[in-house]
RNA sequence: GCUGGCGUAGCUCAGCUGGUAGAGCAACUGAUUCGUAAUCAGUAGGUCGGGUGUUCGAUUCACCCCGCCAGCACCA
C-alpha cells in the first residue's frame, strides 16, 4: 500500500501498486496527458514504472529539460525505427542525445542521402501520427545478445555483450522495432510531434578512426513547433556571422588553393591583427615579459633532443639544403630555450618571463581545416616562463588573472576553464606528472574558478590549463593556455644557479592568451558579427561629403581625424550621399561623417553612428573626443 | 586522414537527359552635384578547379588529382 510523496508535498495514498501514469491520471486527466516519465526517488523512469512502496514522485513533462532530453532520445529511436521499416537490412548502434537534438549511428551497405534523408522523416512523422506505444522489457543479458545475433544486429550484440554478465537489460519495443536502451522512453511515439532530420556524415564505430565508418543521421527535436523554428533561425543567423563570409565581405582576409590553411590578410584584416598584436604587446610589457623572435626552421637534430622528432613529427614541415635537414617550428618553445641558455642564469633571475609572437606551421590533417579558425600557418602569443618549483602556482595564479582580463577587454566574459592531463604518449616518468598535475590544480583551486578534468589529453611534455570561447554557431573553441613542463628544459640543457651554488634545472611553463591569432580574430569576427568595437575597427570613421563643393572641408576633417590618431578614410565619390551611407552601413564602420554646406560654413561635423542613429552637429573637437573615450580595450559602442 | 557533398564572371547563383555559357550585384565609361541604407544609361568580364579518357563533339559522362563544405578522427 504504497505512499506517494509529490514534489508539492501532499502524500497520496494508493490501495496497490500503482504505475506512474496511473498516479498521474488521479491527480487529473491534463497532467496524464501530458507526462512523458516519472521521477522516482530522483531517477527517472517510464510511465509504466510500477510504485510497489512509499516513494517520492515527480511527474516529468515537457517543460523541463529532462522532458526535452526524453522527446529527443525517444525521436532518435523512432529515426532508428523508421530506417528499419525502409532499409531493412541497416545495423543500428547507437542514437544518444546531443545539443539540440539527437543522432543515430547505422551500418548499411551504400551512403544514404539526401533523398533518404527526406523519405526517413517522413516515415517517422508517419509512425509517430499511428501513436505506437512503446513498451520496456527486462532481458537477461545472453538472451539479448543471442536475440540480436538472430536478427542480423551485430554492433547491438557488441554492446550488449559489453555489459556485464548476468546483468538484466532493458529493450524497448515499438512496433516491430526493438532497442537496447537505458530508457526511460516517452509512453508512445505520438508524443514525438516536431523533429527534423539536419544532416548525414560518417562516424567512426566506438569513435575510434581504426574501426569501420557508420552513418550518422543527425537531427533535432523541440517540444514546441515554435522553438524549432528559433532554433533553425538561430542557426541562419549565425550563417551570416561566420567568419568565413564576413571576411570576404568586409575584405579581411582571403585563402586560395595553393596555401590550404593559410592566410592572406588584407589591408583591413592586417589592420585589425596589429589592433590585437600591439594590444597584446602592451599586456607583456606591462607584466614582466621581454619580447624576443626565434627562427621559423632550426636543424633536426634540435626537434630530436626536445622530443617533437619522436612525439609530433607527423604534424611538422620539413626542409633541407645542403645536405642539412631543417624543420618549420611547429612550436616557439625550443627556441625560447635556446635564448635562455645563451647566459649563466641564477635564481635571481628567475621567473624569466620570454614573449614572441611567433608563427608556428603544424601539418594538420586535410580534414581538420577550418576557415581561419584551424589551419597550418599560424601566430601564437607564445610566452615561456622559466621559473622554481615554487613559483610555479603564483606564475599561474597571475597568469589566470591576466588572462581573463584580456579576454573581459575584448568582450568575452562566457569562458570556460579545463584540465588536461596526461596522455598516453608523453614524456617523463609518472611521479613528475603527479607534481605537475598537482601544481595546475593547486592554481586553480587559488584562484577560485570551477574546471572540468580533461583525462589524456594534455601536451606530450606537460598537461595543460585550457582557456575555451564559443563561437556564435555553439562550437567551442580553444584560446589561452597555460601548460607545466618539467621535461624540455633538461632535455635542452637549461639550468640556473641555485641559492646554494648548484645548478638546477628551471620549470617551464608554457603559456597563451589568445592563442593563435588567426583563431582569435575568427572568433572575435564571429563574436560581434563583424561589428568590432572602435578600438579594434581596421577603417574607424568614413568622412563622405554631400557633393562636390565639400570636398575640401571633407578632406580637412580626414586629416583633422587621422591627426588625432584614428583610421579614417574621405569617401568624395560623386555618389548620393544614401548610397555612400548604405555601403559602408554593410561594411559596418563605427561612425560615418557627413558634411554639406552647413557643416562646411559651420566648422562642424555631422555624425552618424553604426547603429544609424544621428548624432547631430558637434565640432571635431568634441567629435575626436568621443572617439578618445570610446576606444579604448573594453571600450563599448 | 576517413565518409558524403560541392567547385561555372570579383561576389551570390542559373544552366533538364552531352551540341564550346547566362542573371543580379560589384567593376569600368558617360551623364547626374544630390542631406542620412541602392540615380540613370552604356561597356567589358569566364581555358566552366586541374588532368586523362569515352565521344563527331564534354561545363554536362567515367577515372585520377587539388581545393572547399559538413561530420568523424585529430587539434592552437
Amino acid at each position: 500500500m504504497p505512499n506517494v510523496r509529490l514534489p508539492d508535498g501532499s502524500v497520496k495514498a494508493f490501495p496497490g501498486p500503482v504505475t506512474v501514469a496511473e498516479v498521474a491520471q488521479s491527480i487529473g486527466a491534463g497532467l496524464a496527458r501530458a507526462a512523458l516519465a516519472g521521477r522516482v526517488n530522483g531517477k527517472l523512469v517510464d510511465t509504466s514504472h510500477r510504485i510497489e512502496s512509499d516513494a517520492d514522485l515527480a511527474i516529468v513533462t515537457d517543460k523541463e529539460p529532462d522532458g526535452i532530453e526524453i522527446i529527443r532520445h525517444s525521436t532518435a529511436h523512432l529515426l532508428a525505427y523508421a530506417v528499419k521499416e525502409l532499409f531493412p537490412d541497416a545495423q543500428v548502434t547507437i542514437g544518444p542525445v546531443i545539443e539540440n537534438g539527437f543522432y543515430y549511428d547505422f551500418a548499411y551497405k551504400r551512403p544514404f542521402t539526401p533523398e533518404d534523408l527526406t523519405a526517413i522523416e517522413k516515415k517517422m512523422a508517419e509512425l509517430a501520427k499511428r501513436d505506437i506505444p512503446v513498451a520496456r522489457e527486462e532481458w537477461d543479458r545472453d538472451k539479448a545478445v543471442a536475440f540480436f545475433k538472430s536478427i542480423g544486429e551485430e554492433y547491438k550484440a557488441e554492446i550488449i555483450a559489453s555489459i556485464p554478465a548476468g546483468e538484466q537489460i532493458s529493450l524497448y519495443r515499438e512496433g516491430d522495432f526493438v532497442d537496447l536502451c537505458r530508457g526511460p522512453h516517452v509512453p508512445s511515439t505520438g508524443r514525438l510531434k516536431v523533429f527534423k532530420l539536419m544532416k548525414v556524415a560518417g562516424a567512426y564505430w566506438r569513435g575510434d578512426s581504426k574501426n569501420e565508418m557508420l552513418q550518422r543521421i543527425y537531427g533535432t527535436a523541440w517540444t514546441k513547433k515554435e522553438d524549432q523554428d528559433a532554433y533553425l533561425h538561430m542557426l541562419e543567423e549565425a550563417e551570416k556571422r561566420d567568419h568565413r563570409r564576413l571576411g570576404r565581405q568586409l575584405d579581411l582576409f582571403h585563402v586560395q588553393d595553393e596555401a590550404p590553411g593559410m592566410v592572406f590578410w588584407h589591408p583591413k584584416g592586417w589592420a585589425l591583427w596589429q589592433s590585437v598584436e600591439q594590444y597584446m604587446r602592451r599586456v607583456y610589457v606591462d607584466n614582466g615579459y621581454q619580447e624576443v623572435r626565434a627562427p621559423q626552421i632550426l636543424d633536426v637534430s634540435l626537434w630530436k633532443r626536445s622530443g617533437h622528432w619522436d612525439n609530433y613529427r607527423e604534424n611538422m614541415f620539413f626542409t633541407g639544403s645542403e645536405n642539412r635537414d631543417y624543420a618549420v617550428k611547429p612550436m616557439n618553445c625550443p627556441g625560447h630555450v635556446q635564448i635562455f641558455n645563451t647566459g649563466l642564469r641564477s635564481y635571481r633571475d628567475l621567473p624569466l618571463r620570454y614573449g614572441e609572437f611567433g608563427q608556428c606551421h603544424r601539418n594538420e590533417p586535410s580534414g581538420a581545416l577550418h576557415g581561419i579558425m584551424r589551419i597550418r600557418a599560424f601566430t601564437q602569443d607564445d610566452g615561456h616562463i622559466f621559473c622554481t618549483p615554487e613559483q610555479i602556482e603564483p606564475e599561474v595564479v597571475a597568469f589566470h588573472a591576466l588572462a581573463l582580463k584580456v579576454y573581459a577587454d575584448f568582450g568575452f566574459t562566457d569562458v570556460a576553464v579545463k584540465l588536461a592531463l596526461r596522455p598516453d604518449k608523453r614524456l617523463g616518468g609518472d611521479a613528475v606528472w603527479d607534481q605537475a598535475e598537482a601544481a595546475l590544480r593547486a592554481a586553480l583551486g587559488r584562484s577560485g574558478v570551477e574546471w572540468e578534468e580533461l583525462p589524456g589529453e594534455g601536451a606530450f611534455y606537460g598537461p595543460k590549463i585550457e582557456y575555451h570561447l564559443r563561437d556564435s554557431i555553439g562550437r567551442s573553441w580553444q584560446l589561452g593556455t597555460m601548460q607545466v613542463d618539467f621535461m624540455m628544459p633538461e632535455r635542452l640543457g637549461a639550468e640556473y644557479v641555485a641559492e646554494d651554488n648548484t645548478r638546477k634545472v628551471p620549470v617551464m611553463l608554457h603559456r597563451a592568451i589568445v592563442g593563435s591569432m588567426e583563431r582569435f580574430i575568427g572568433i572575435l569576427i564571429e563574436h560581434y558579427a563583424g561589428a568590432l568595437p572602435l578600438w579594434l575597427a581596421p577603417l574607424q570613421v568614413v568622412v563622405a561629403n554631400i557633393s562636390e563643393h565639400q570636398a575640401d572641408y571633407a578632406a580637412e576633417v580626414e586629416a583633422g581625424l587621422r591627426a588625432a590618431g584614428f583610421r579614417v578614410a574621405a569617401d568624395l565619390r560623386n555618389e548620393k550621399i544614401s548610397y555612400k551611407i548604405r555601403e559602408h552601413s554593410l561594411q559596418k564602420l563605427p561612425y560615418q561623417v557627413v558634411v554639406g554646406d552647413k557643416e562646411k560654413a559651420a566648422k562642424m561635423v555631422a555624425v552618424r553612428s553604426r547603429t544609424g542613429e544621428d548624432l547631430g552637429q558637434m565640432s571635431l573637437e568634441d567629435f575626436v573626443g568621443r572617439l578618445k573615450h570610446e576606444g579604448v580595450p573594453g571600450g563599448t559602442a
